[in-house]
Parts: structure tokens; C-alpha cells; sequence
DNA sequence: TGTACATCAGTGAACGCGCGTTCACTGATGTAC
DNA sequence: TGTACATCAGTGAACGCGCGTTCACTGATGTAC
């Protein structure tokens, strides 16, 4: 492949024009391939056909690099997040479904991202931007969560809304990190990690007294009448 | 620290006794402060005070010393999901409840050993011990799934046990991973992750029309009559 | 009980390697006039 | 429109470092007789 260096270099001339770009691209890649750990600076740069001494034209260091891919990553899933949510169309029940959908999709198909965010080991708030876009993302689980609490059939407690939304991740990134992802020698499973999933948080929801009545099935689950919830009171 | 080195050496003489053992502390050691990306063959052997060659008298390479913790990790988390289990007394719910317990426990008490177990980014099948270490430590949750489920009150289907052990799986793991470690910069929560996961289980159990009434609470929830899971036909 | 010898566990020096980082440099680009 | 100059992005050579791994070796231990 060497040709192909040259071949760039050759194209390129020598400026790059587009290198801080081209080195995040190049690290997704190597993350993707080797994990959030096996990455390196130089092979960074080597990939990106450049000098190893280029790319600290543009990240102090492999941390920085390192972090902005998990604050890009952040940002791409809060994006996806709102997508799937799409205020709450058509119906709650169903548009909560399809974050948690989108939570896998977006860990299987970007498994790169999701090591940086969430595996790479970089301390949260290190980086006041980075804890900014990784709240904003939760905050899309958070808003979903309040809608779906305020929904509560008459006669059941107002859950919390924090609580469900950590919920709601906690199970998520359960199903993600232990079935959800492509690398080959993964657990074998029973079900597909989105049925797996999507039973988990209906059965979730039922407990909660949501009727979960939107699923090809018999009789809806009466909401359970005037029983406080299990955490204590609502409030 | 160096003069602890002679020291050691001094004590233990040319011949170190008990290598093997040592380097799997110190890796252990290591591990918890750096994470199982940062840990070193060369590193281990300095921490056990022997040369860097010593090491490959007992392991391979890092790569088989790094599976060793890990197995050995899965056999420590078996004994102690046993023992919280305890057959399932006094009930079975409340077993089922120190079950959970017993997982963040051991994330939180063991964090070497839980990162070498779920993210070293091992491949879980090659090491055919390794595998076996893990699905052993899988069954209990999974036999006190069966148990679970097995008394699933009249009038509500039972719950395939098997998907039963995967939910309650993948929210231990969710919850221990985004918030059950010690590391300093982790995520504010308003509860212990203790009592987000046990919230989380009985507001699940519920769902499976399980009577949660072990809790200081008000009257429980009647089970939800006829209507079938939500995950189809239960079998 | 003593001696010879085989086996074993750890030594220490050496190697090649790739990484992170620095440095003075140079080619390209943009801008002031 | 052309020229001079400042700025900027990337070069390439060099460095020190620690790692993984190998090798012939040696000290300690155990065992046969």
C-alpha cells in the first residue's frame, strides 16, 4: 500500500488541507480495528499518509485526539437519539421503543464511537465540552422519560423521571456492551440484542403500570390500582 | 522502593517460590489502577521484584496471564453469586435481590477483576477454560432465574427463564459499567447504584406479574390476571 | 549419611521495535500594498 | 496585476524510552544410589 501513500502525498501536494479531519477518520478506523486502547498516535498519522510529527499541529496529544472522537461521538448519538425519539411520535410507547432501537443500532454500527465514549477510559470531565455533549445525549433519555411519567395511567404513582431515564440506559448499554456488538466472538444468544432489549423495557414498563398495549397481543395489563411504587413514594 | 526489591530478594533468595501467584497480584494490582489496557508484562515482573524474563516460566505471554485473571475472576464472581444466592433463601425474590447486590459488589470491590473479566477485549472463546469459567458463573443467575420463574403466580405465564437471566444480566452489568466503579470521575447519580438496580429488578418483576410485597410498602400489586407477556406465548 | 547429577526457576545482558515528542526546516497559501 | 512578506501546515531526522522476547548462564532443590 505504499503506492498509496505516495499516490496521496502526490495528489494532495503538501498540504493536506483537510488533516485534522483526516486523523479522526483514521482513528475511528484503528479503534474500530484494534479498540480504544490499541490506537496510536503514530499509526494515526500513518494512516492519514502524513508525517508522524503532523497531526501535533492539531491535537496537543493522543488524549485530545482520543477525546474528541468521543465528544463526535457523542454528538452523532445524540443526533440518531433525537431521530428516533421524534418528540414522541406517534405514540410514546412506541417512539420509546425506538430509542432503545437506536441506542443499539447506534452501538453496533458505530462500534468506534461507542468504545470512545464509553470504554476508552478517558475520565467524563476531563473535558467540560465532552461532559456537555455526553449530558446532552442523556438528556434525550431524560426528556423521554418525563413524557412517558406524565403519561401514567390515573390510579398509578408518577414515577420519577431520572430514574426510569437511568434505567432505561443502564439496560441499553447492558444489552449493547455484553451482546450488542459485530466483533465476532460475542456471547450467543437466544434472540436478536433488539428483541432482547425491546421484551426487557416493555416488561420494565408493564411493572411500572404503563399499559404496553401497542404489541400484536391479548388483553393490555389493568394498571394496578393505587399500589405505590416499589422505590417508596412517587414524588 | 528499590531497597524493597533487594529486600524481597534477600528474603526469598535466587529462587522465588512462588512467582506464578505473585505476578497474578501484581497484574491484579496494576490492572485496578491503570485498567487492563495498561498493564505490561515487563511491568508485573518488576512489581514481583524478578527480572523481565522471569515471567515467561509461567505464562506464555501477557495475553495468557491476562486470561488466567480473567478465569479466575469468573470463578471468584461464581462463588460469590453462590453464596448470595444461598438456594434461594429465605425467598426466592429476596435472593434474587442479594443476587444483584452481589454483582455491584463485586464490580466495586473488584475492579481488576471485572475489567479483566468484561473489558480486556479478550475473545471469550479462546480460552475453552475461560468460556467455561464464564458460562458457570452465567448459571446461577440463570438457575435462579428458573427458580423465579418457576413460581410465577397462577393465571400469569411464565416467563421463559432464560431471557429472564439475560435482563436481569444485562442490567447488573449496565448499572455496575455506567455508574458501580470507584474511579473518582464517574457519573453523579441521586441514588446508589445499589438502589437504582434493585428499583430496577423489582419495578422488572413486576412487570412479569410478580407480587414485589417483600418491600415496606403498602399493599402489593394483584397479579395482572390472563394477559400474556409481552414477549408472546410464554413456553 | 554423603555425594553426584538432573532438573528447574530465575538472571542479566542483549536485540529490535515502535512509540511519543522535539526541532530546525521548507513548501504552500494568503494578504497588503 | 504583480510583488514582498508573514503565516501556516507538514517534513524528516533525531532522541530517549520501555516493551517483548531470546539466550546462554547459574544458583537452588530434589533425588538416586
Amino acid at each position: 500500500m505504499s503506492w498509496r501513500k505516495e499516490e496521496r502525498r502526490a495528489e494532495r501536494g503538501y498540504h493536506h488541507g483537510n488533516l485534522k479531519e483526516a486523523l479522526l477518520q483514521a482513528a475511528l478506523g484503528l479503534i474500530a480495528e484494534k479498540g480504544a486502547a490499541g490506537f496510536t498516535f503514530a499509526d494515526a498519522a500513518r494512516m492519514a499518509g502524513v508525517s508522524p510529527a503532523a497531526p501535533y499541529r492539531h491535537f496537543r496529544d493522543r488524549d485530545e485526539l482520543l477525546s474528541s472522537i468521543a465528544q463526535r461521538g457523542f454528538e452523532q448519538f445524540e443526533a440518531l437519539l433525537t431521530q428516533a425519539w421524534d418528540d414522541g411520535r406517534p405514540d410514546t410507547v412506541s417512539a420509546f421503543q425506538r430509542l432503545g432501537k437506536a441506542y443499539l443500532a447506534f452501538a453496533r454500527n458505530e462500534p468506534a464511537f461507542y468504545s470512545a465514549m464509553f470504554e476508552s477510559g478517558l475520565p467524563v470531565d476531563s473535558n467540560a465540552t465532552l461532559l456537555v455533549a455526553s449530558e446532552r445525549a442523556f438528556a434525550i433519555i431524560r426528556a423521554a422519560s418525563e413524557r412517558l411519567a406524565a403519561l401514567a395511567p390515573p390510579g398509578v404513582p408518577r414515577p420519577p423521571a431520572m430514574m426510569m431515564a437511568l434505567h432505561i440506559w443502564s439496560m441499553s448499554h447492558g444489552v449493547a456492551s455484553l451482546f450488542g456488538r459485530g466483533d465476532a466472538a460475542r456471547r450467543k444468544l437466544p434472540m436478536s440484542p433488539e428483541d432482547l432489549l425491546e421484551a426487557e423495557v416493555l416488561i420494565y414498563l408493564r411493572g411500572l403500570g404503563f399499559p404496553t398495549d401497542r404489541r400484536p397481543e391479548p388483553p393490555p395489563v389493568p394498571p394496578a390500582g393505587g399500589a405505590s411504587g416499589p422505590w417508596g413514594a412517587s414524588r
